[in-house]
This record gives structure tokens, C-alpha cells and sequence, in this order.
DNA sequence: AAAAATATTTAGATCAGACTAAATTTTTAA
DNA sequence: TTAAAAATTTAGTCTGATCTAAATATTTTT
């Protein structure tokens, strides 16, 4: 059994080494927990001690098989959570994240079984991510990001890359939500900014907007 | 802000206080938290200086204002998500408690008051325990022990003194359960065993046994 | 009321998780 | 390819929460 903090390393080296490759580098995840190197280095010996990662001085830590169970354990748990307070507790989406921190690490696994059930078994989280099943197991579907989606063809939003309130209220205040059909109109050369169909109105978004919303074609 | 333990602690003194008068003594809350009496001195200095106890050197402590509020946020916490748990998510009321423990402790005033709405406002946990509102206030309804019960009297069961899992499931099995109407048909001299109706069945109970069932007559 | 038993506190140690400062290794750039 | 910069690790310290063992206070019993 873990405690808080190693769960917490765990979930934060899962998700570095989902959008990087190689190994994970000790700085990476002390900017991700917000703690020092040092600090990192002493949790990387404990767990490369459980067995959890495979860990080489300087040279930085890779998840082991039981590593990867235990970290989608966790981000199971969080976006069951994240469901939950959306679709029954009047959260919105930019809000979830700092409780279902807390939810992700409650031990039981017939409350996290039972809780999706009640949910009804869902493939995604309130932000688009996809939610692992009992065995572990989620459908990534194939999906772009906006700016790769070509002028005038339609795409569905179906997800969001920077999960912070800030973009997230942004969006809101956009109009652009899980679900939301957009088109690009046209793409400004001059400063790379789009002018996009998003449902029913039209307006103009920066490239780093674009970078941080997914959409399947 | 409080850390885990220092919950617990609180939760603990509240509990003992409730069930005996005056100052709670060292020994009760090492009993309750699992710890030794020189850990519970300590962590009594702690609570002191956070003006959250009175204590006196080998005297015990009692909650202040302030203790007495913040152990009540904690048992509403619990106590609404044991509701939640028997309610919606097919747990037993003798499963629910390991588990509330830990999210009793999750800090979100928000999830508090949106999982009391989602429940619609209970006033009562599924073992018959009130459950404190938002301002902190529970209607304690009066109550009595079936061995206070007159013999030939009518009584609803509204709750129980003994949350032992074992002692819920011995209830389960006698089909006594929170809402039962229960009637002592005669009680025994020689052992203070008690023959009652309970719904539609006749069964015979200890005393120990009726000492821990709380009646409505 | 003194002795014995019980309860409580103090003193000092340990453990996990974090930190700072210094030392070491790796990477980058001149 | 060596010097400088950056990353990483080591060594030693700190804090919160626990423990054991010894000391002290209170309560109970004789």
C-alpha cells in the first residue's frame, strides 16, 4: 500500500512519460509536484526500493509494470471523481481538479467499482480525458489538435491539453466546450491566429489556444 | 487548517465527550485513536496552543467553541457520506464507516454542501446518527434504549449505540434495521433477556443486545 | 493516611517527507 | 575538447507524529 506522497510521484511520473519519451528526469517532476530535486531524488530511491520504477543515477526513472497499474489506479480514480462532481455536484469543469486530487486517493475498491457504476461506465472525463476501466484498460481515440485540423473542415471538440482554470474559464467564456463543433474559416499568416466556427458563432483565437484544444475530425 | 490527525483527534474528544460528562481523559482517546497516552499529551499541547482544547496538566481536555465547530464539520462530513455511500452506491450500513473515515477528511466546503443537496438534505445517517446542517445544527430527536422500553409498548428503532460491523450484521440477520417497529413482549428476571416482536417475527435478544438499540416509542 | 495501583507526563529516539548547501555528474557551448 | 552551465545527488537538518522507558501525579485500596 502507498502513501499519499508516493501516489502523488507516481501519477506525476505517469503523466511525464505520457508526453515525453525516454526516461523521466528528476527536475521534470519536481517542477510537476512542486518540490525540490533533492526531494525527488530521495522518492525515486524509494520507490526503485518497491520496485515501482526502475531508477538509474542521473539518469532519471521510468514506471515498471506495477508502477503503470498503480499510477492508472490513481488517474482512474480522478476522473471518475471529476465525473462525478460534474455530472451531480454542480462542478464545472475548471474546478474539479484541486478536489478530485484529494478523491484520487481514497482506498476502496468497491466505492471507486461502485461509483462508476452509478455513473454509468464512462469512457471520459469532464476535460475530455479518457477514464481507465476496472482492468486498467481506456480507449484513446485518435484526435489532433486544432491546429492541425485543415481550413474548412469540421471537427468536434474532445478535449483540452492545458487543464488549468485560467484556459479552462477562457473557453468557457468562449463558448467552447466538450461537444462544441469547430471549423477553421481561415489561418493569418502574418501571426499564425485562427478565425474559427465555434457552434454557432464565429471568433478569432491565438495559436496557443488552438495548441491546447483536441478535436477529432 | 488542520492536518489529518489533528482531525482525528478532535473527532475523537467530541465522540468521548458526548458519551460521558466532564473533561476526557488521556487514556480514552489513546483507546479510540489507536495511540499511546504520551502521544495523545502531545498532540493535547498541540490542539491547546490552537485554542482548540482546554487543557490542564492531568486533567484531561474539553473542546472549545472552536474545537466543538471544527469536530462538527468533520461529522457532518462523515455522516453525509455514509448516506451517500448506503444510498447510492449499494454499500451496507455495516461497510460504510472504514471508508467515510478517510473522506470525512477531503476539504471542500463546496462538495460538502453540493453532496447534501444531491441527498436532499438528510437529517439522519443510516445508523440512525443525526446529521449536522450547515450551520453546524442537528436535531437530536428524543430517544431511549429498548431496555427502557415498558413491556407491550410500541417502538421504531432509530438507530443504534454500537457501530461494530459485527454488530450490524448480527443485526441484519434478525432483520432489525433502522425504521423496524419493535415491541418487548416480556422480559425475562432470571437473565434480563428480552422476548420482542420485531415487524412481522418473534425473536429473543440478550441485554447486551437491547442496551444497544436506540427507540423512538 | 500511607501504600499500591493507575494514569499521565517528560525525555529522548525514530521515521517519513521535506528542506538547504555543498559536491558531483552530465550536458552545452565556446 | 575543454570550460561553463545545468542537472542531479549527497550530507546533514527540520518538522510532525509516533514510540519506549522513566519519572511524576492522581486515585484507589488497605
Amino acid at each position: 500500500m502507498q502513501t499519499l506522497s508516493t501516489e502523488d510521484y507516481l501519477k506525476a511520473i505517469y503523466h511525464v512519460s505520457q508526453s515525453s519519451s525516454g526516461a523521466v528526469a528528476t527536475t521534470s517532476i519536481a517542477k510537476q509536484i512542486g518540490a525540490k530535486p533533492s526531494s525527488v531524488t530521495d522518492m525515486f530511491k524509494k520507490l526503485s526500493n518497491q520496485n515501482l520504477v526502475k531508477y538509474q543515477k542521473y539518469q532519471g526513472v521510468s514506471l515498471t509494470n506495477e508502477g503503470v497499474k498503480t499510477a492508472l489506479r490513481i488517474v482512474r480514480k480522478h476522473r471518475l471523481w471529476e465525473s462525478f462532481l460534474v455530472s451531480h455536484l454542480n462542478f464545472n469543469w475548471d474546478e474539479v481538479h484541486q478536489v478530485a486530487e484529494q478523491l484520487e486517493h481514497i482506498q476502496s475498491e468497491k466505492l471507486t467499482n461502485e461509483l462508476e457504476r452509478f455513473l454509468d461506465y464512462p469512457t471520459h472525463d469532464p476535460h475530455g480525458d479518457p477514464i481507465p476501466n476496472r482492468a486498467l484498460f481506456m480507449k484513446t481515440y485518435s484526435k489532433i489538435l486544432l491546429t492541425e485540423l485543415p481550413v474548412n473542415k469540421e471537427g468536434v471538440c474532445i478535449g483540452v491539453k492545458d487543464n488549468s482554470s485560467g484556459f479552462l474559464r477562457y473557453l468557457d467564456r468562449r463558448q467552447i466546450g466538450i461537444g462544441t463543433t469547430l471549423q477553421v474559416l481561415h489561418r493569418e499568416d502574418f501571426d499564425d491566429s485562427l478565425h474559427i466556427q465555434a457552434g454557432k458563432s464565429t471568433l478569432m483565437i491565438t495559436k496557443k489556444t488552438a495548441e491546447n484544444i483536441y478535436v477529432k475530425p
